[in-house]
DNA sequence: ACCGCGATGCACT
DNA sequence: GTGCATCGCGGTG
């Protein structure tokens, strides 16, 4: 997973044709008392425990929504959130959906992207290879920096966040 | 710049 | 009943 996580940092994530270059992440896994997978399989996190490949969505908050792409580690329930992406295809559509014109705030952060991309509960255990998503692989390697997790209270010192070193388009900068 | 807090749903104890 | 893998606004330096 923390293999995968890094390696998604440009790759681009479209919804229906919108979306951008990912730009930051932050991993979870099973003995990470910060994961949804920690205390074990239930409803919502079902997906975690499930192949990889798919898109775990969960309500944060009541308000928001998050999307995690579940990774291979058969067993593990091993998922990386997707936190911020720079807003590339459907500026448009982001800016109704959201209801703010500033690029830099389309999606910076996962409760704004989607928001921004139009990911709800309808997308929970979606294969991530098949439409409504697409996704297309980086063409260059960026340079990758780590910090800590963001609004979490458990497990605060790992440094399991990753992201697009000096984006402006993160939700917060990094270390 | 920072800090506090309200909004709002629901999984889990 | 409690506590969030959040966000944006309104207050204060």
């Amino acid at each position: 997973m923390h293999e995968v996580a890094p390696d998604l940092i440009g790759v681009t994530l479209l919804v229906d044709g919108v979306g951008g270059p990912i730009v930051e992440v932050e991993a979870y896994d099973q003995d990470d008392p910060a994961s949804h997978a920690f205390r074990g399989t239930t409803p919502r996190n079902a997906v975690m425990f499930g192949p990889p490949g798919f898109a775990y969505v969960y309500r944060s908050y009541g308000i928001h929504w998050c999307i995690n792409f579940v990774c291979d580690t058969p067993g593990r329930a091993e998922a990386v959130l997707i936190r911020a992406l720079r807003p590339e295809h459907g500026l448009d559509t982001m800016r109704a959906r959201r209801g703010v014109e500033s690029e830099r705030a389309l999606c910076s952060g996962p409760g704004k992207l989607c928001q921004a991309l139009g990911i709800t509960r309808e997308h929970d255990g979606a294969a991530l290879d098949e439409p409504p998503f697409e996704l297309i692989e980086r063409a260059e390697t960026p340079r990758i920096a780590t910090g800590p997790r963001i609004g979490i209270t458990k497990a605060v010192d790992l440094t399991w966040r990753y992201g697009l070193e000096g984006s402006p388009f993160l939700s917060r900068p990094l270390g």
